[in-house]
DNA sequence: CTGAAAGCGCTTACAG
DNA sequence: CTGAAAGCGCTTACAG
């Protein structure tokens, strides 16, 4: 159980308690197989005696290493995260590693500054998934060969050419807009992401695309900005109501959005699917439990972050050169559209 | 910049670009006033034409700490928890420490381990948001001595004396309750949270309490067990649904519990809050959003993790003496009852 | 298989 | 105000 003393035990006192050098404590630790059985077994009897256990900020110092990775993420706050953090959360545990947690959203676009930790490169590695933060910032980390690797999820900056970790979110926009047309919809509408979001073009693409490609168009003012909040969500569901020429289905960047705007639907008595029918992205947690169930692309957010886990790890094990040798992966995960209340065929 | 060398910069080669000590440069780092401002502008420079940042792990390995607070919560997937981390990271990264995240959920009650670095005091104190924690797990880390500090919100172990921040939960739900006696309720039910959780208790005996107090009782068929699941909330929508002796309001243990029961049952037909009123505990985000919007208890979630977070801070500044003498305040933050949609007068 | 020794990059009495 | 030196607790060639 340890000793009571005035501070933790180190490697100097399962060494003296075993009658070996700090060295042989070491090399039990990390290779046992390299010391003799009898040793061995005495040197774990001393460590179990004293309470020992490692203390990582020296282990790293000599190592040069951190053993931490950090991520970054715009707001913590958001549901759609805090899945991907849990499989990135499972991969790192396993392998040892620490995860610092940052939100973004404080160091917004005028504010050059990462946190402290990722800055001074006081991790191993770092996983982005705000893909709205300063290119600068993300690369001024000193020389390549101190600079911790990094890989994007979900979101990315197209200029940095780095491992990213992603769904097709334009085929995954056709799926969801085919889905519309096969249930009868002609007119179909758009919940756009943020302006300034890389994922939003290629959503309002693939949605626009599928109307293409089957001889349709999405008229400009079924386009509705978006933020990817309920709010707009419920903005957005404003503007429907108040027009005169209307979409009958309106294809959603996200199900934040997807249930703002059903639920401000609601509230002004319009029915879903029976007189507009509604499709998200994401699939959160409440999207089968709400009123209507939310037909929606499901993201493999575990998946997602498992993946962006094990590829830094990977890129972890390689040297700088290797790194930059090795042309960044691009891992796109499947979707599936999972169809649930909220679409039908069109009133009429 | 920095120059493109094969590693960091270190403290030594700013010593050496200034020409000073790298004591000189410890000291114009840690306590500027000490030097003079020659001396002090002659580092800065040298710091910035070496692109030096300091090493952690040295820095931490010297001055004994590690610069880190692991914050150990059940489930990082629950929304409810967002706000209270983006609470603690706030305050923490303000107080220049690293926040590490960890998700309990896969130690269960079976599994006497804690991450690794918080067994092996690799940080320098604990937010715990998990009430169903080992106690032995969470007190055996060597000596009291050597022992990070450890603050408890929302949740905690009783048996162990430490600092809590957290709401009254028997008085909100006496307020929620109150609420549903006054818009003329006589039959209130209560959807239950886990058995196992401290709260589960005070939230019961709360609401018993509110409907004692007026002469009614809360009969034992209108307590649905639950598991602060919205799964859990349509279970308890069905055997309601089910019953001939119905309440016609059900307080929630949770807001996610208060959403599947409503859930279910509109989708059963039954409309909220014409054949029954909803309250629940928490805000969640979507609680506002919903259709009805939800009538709950407002938890105060930043407030709760920055207090936890300042509370923490607190007591590492304290001596391991200082601790044990004074004793684990507890801070009970005030809730709102925000009235929405979901609670009216009772039918008929 | 094992130990003595150097060193990871800092901070901090101590002495001046 | 500043520097030389010790030391935080590890790991790892190196030598045997």
């Amino acid at each position: 159980m340890g000793k009571s003393g005035s501070k933790a035990p180190s490697i100097r006192d399962v060494a003296h308690a075993a009658g070996v050098s700090t060295a042989t404590v070491s090399r039990t630790l990390s290779n046992p197989d390299v010391v003799s059985e009898t040793t061995r077994e005495a040197v774990f009897l001393a460590i179990r005696e004293t309470g020992y256990t490692v203390n990582l900020a020296a282990r790293n110092l000599r190592k040069r290493e951190t053993g931490a990775v950090a991520i970054l993420l715009p707001n913590l706050a958001n549901p759609f995260f805090s899945r991907i953090l849990s499989g990135i959360a499972e991969v790192m545990s396993e392998a040892g590693l620490s995860v610092l947690i940052s939100d973004t959203t404080p160091m917004a676009k005028d504010d050059h500054r990462l946190p402290e930790y990722v800055n001074q490169n006081n991790v191993d590695g770092i996983i982005v998934l705000d893909g709205n933060l300063r290119q600068d910032a993300l690369l001024n980390r000193g020389s390549p060969e101190v600079r911790a690797p990094m890989v994007f999820a979900c979101e990315w900056i197209s200029q940095i050419d780095r491992p990213i970790v992603t769904v097709d979110n334009q085929e995954a926009s056709v799926r969801a807009v085919q889905h519309l047309l096969s249930l009868g919809h002609r007119r179909i509408g758009h919940i756009c992401g943020p302006p300034d979001n890389v994922l939003t073009a290629s959503r309002l693409e693939g949605a626009r695309g599928a109307m293409q490609s089957v001889g349709l168009r999405m008229k400009p003012e079924w386009i509705y900005p978006g933020d990817f909040s309920l709010q707009s969500g419920s903005e957005a569901a404003k503007i429907w109501h108040g027009s005169s020429d209307r979409p009958t289905a309106v294809y959603c960047a996200c199900d934040e959005m997807a249930l703002g705007f059903i639920g401000e639907l609601t509230r002004r008595k319009v029915a879903v699917p029976q007189e507009v029918s509604v499709v998200g992205f994401d699939d959160l947690d409440m999207a089968a439990h709400f009123v209507p169930s939310l037909t929606t692309i499901c993201q493999p957010r575990v998946t997602i972050g498992r993946t962006a886990a094990r590829l830094l790890l990977e890129r972890m094990r390689m040297t700088p050169q290797e790194r930059s040798a090795r042309p960044a992966p691009r891992v796109v995960l499947p979707v599936k559209l999972a169809v649930r209340e909220s679409t039908a065929p069109p009133p009429g």
